[in-house]
DNA sequence: TTGACATATTCCCATATGGGAATGTAATGT
DNA sequence: ACATTACATTCCCATATGGGAATATGTCAA
């Protein structure tokens, strides 16, 4: 089987980088297609095209407006994603004062090495790792 | 031009649904191969396989133990995803919050419809819209 | 109706894909 | 060295893709 189809839910359709940008454009302020031509300096039948796939599932929404249509996007449709990054959170977070932690660390060590007080320490060996991946 | 490579970027990476599955699982706890196999029910090729795209992109890490390759998610990389869907958060709220007023505002009428004080409405016309997408 | 403007769809094609099967490689035990 | 275990990679293939060009559809105006 092939890769899932970039209609099939939002973690495809955000994929493309190019949908992205017309996300964050249209996200702002209603836009007919022309516009989003010439601001992304894309072809018309390519931004058609995107702006099906972001309809498909549900990330844009549109409206006629005489000859024009206008596309925004819709914002809530994006939830599920930031919700999802959102339950490795706790998880960075943790990783992140690990690294704070040790550069702390070290800091302290180095401040021992300018006053050294009492205990000195040997120091770090310094061994390079030769560990294939 | 044909779609972006899966080993591009993050949002490429995690459009894949067993990826998605693969990163949930390593996030806790970290795993070897063989695990995530037996876990997820897919053959192995097809976890050593996502397990390089993830690889490649940041959002898993290995290390050897002795036969065994542990893995685990590196939920760091998960950040910029969760922080460009952010970006769309203070939209969505405002969307939710025009729905909601409209769904009090509703409320309000209706109960008016039951205990009428002093001025009636003409009730609401019912057209149904045949507006095409 | 005809024409012009705006958008959507279709067709073609080069390329990336994920699954399955087969094979390659690395580490350990004997 | 050899067998075994644990992963990784390669090959093949059906399928989805995004871009470009061409064409179709839709809406309004004269």
């Amino acid at each position: 089987m092939p890769r899932a189809a970039t209609t099939s839910d939002v973690f495809n359709a955000v994929a493309e980088p190019r949908r992205r940008e017309i996300l964050t454009l249209l996200v702002v302020k209603e836009l007919p297609v022309g516009e989003i031509v010439a601001i992304l300096r894309l072809d018309q039948p390519s931004v058609s095209k995107h702006l099906r796939v972001l309809r498909d599932v549900g990330l844009v929404q549109a409206r006629r407006n005489g000859r024009h249509k206008l596309y925004r996007t819709n914002a809530q449709a994006i939830q599920p994603l930031h919700e999802w990054a959102g339950t490795f959170e706790r998880y960075w977070t943790h990783q992140l004062n690990r690294i704070k932690e040790r550069a702390e660390a070290t800091m302290r060590a180095r401040e021992e090495d300018q006053n050294p007080r009492n205990s000195p320490r040997n120091p770090s060996p310094r061994i390079p790792s030769k560990e294939k991946q």
